[in-house]
DNA sequence: GTATTGACTTAGACAAAGTCCAGGCTAGGA
DNA sequence: TCCTAGCCTGGACTTTGTCTAAGTCAATAC
């Protein structure tokens, strides 16, 4: 946690009290936060911070890498602390819940170059659909 | 196309005019289109046609399996006529430009058991993303 | 400890994407 | 031809995110 504040202030970042509180946030028991979470879990703590400092906050770890940035459903993103550690996701069709998974092999393996159309592949990202234990009961 | 037309009349679909536009326009040489791309250029076939029934007759063709929804950006939601020949997408991170494409194996073969949690899973989607040949160049 | 300064934050306006609603219209069956 | 449930429209509204001008403050230098 303040090892992550640390590696940014080695980037050239300003350690104010909005970021700490935005990575705190990120850092607590919920993953997965949209970002109008993430304020309103920002605002019990600093209850003057405002929308577009979380907005701009979260846009900066996403850009250093630190945080994932996931699109669920076409509506708001969420934010994924766990970017460290290659993995993907598993939504509930039903409730939204969303699981991190990992899956076997490396997705960008499984297309062959003549299907890659001379694109340089940077990355992958694989999203499961289905319905969790509570939502599949009859 | 006419094709589709019929197979929702099958399923008690009325067939107006509207909706014939709307499925003719994502049946035309544009694929990946957004929802106001598709309501522009319905607007040329039929000048009156509003926002909200394009909205509609995008959700109503998602959710009857015809056409899928594809998050690209976290932005806008594009609709592509493809839903019928499995495939995923390839993305430019420079300018967006989406290719459909056909990885080998089925990802959600590559979920182990002990990574669903007892989830049923419905489908998986894998997103690339990378430079295009354009975009690449230096 | 104080001064300085440029990066950071704020409130609020704005924009894009999508949804909802009341009332009018119409496709398809009788 | 008539009827009616389902469909469409325009416009207001919501949600999500961005931008801007003015004020604030963390980090550095003195």
């Amino acid at each position: 946690m303040s090892d992550l504040l640390e590696r940014l202030r080695g980037r050239g970042w300003r350690l104010t009290s909005q970021r700490r509180v935005v990575a705190e946030v990120l850092n607590g028991d919920h993953v997965h936060l949209t970002a109008d979470e993430v304020h309103a879990r920002a605002v019990q703590r600093l209850p003057e911070i405002s929308r577009a400092t979380v907005y701009n906050t979260l846009g900066e770890l996403v850009t250093l890498g630190e945080v994932l940035e996931v699109s669920t459903d076409g509506r708001a993103k969420r934010y994924d602390p766990n970017a460290h550690h290659a993995h993907q996701h598993l939504i509930c069709s039903g409730c939204g819940a969303i699981r991190d998974v990992h899956p076997q092999g490396d997705p960008i393996a499984a297309l062959p170059a003549t299907e890659r159309f001379g694109f340089v592949i940077s990355g992958a990202e694989v999203t499961y659909r289905g319905l969790c234990p509570d939502c599949a009961r009859p």
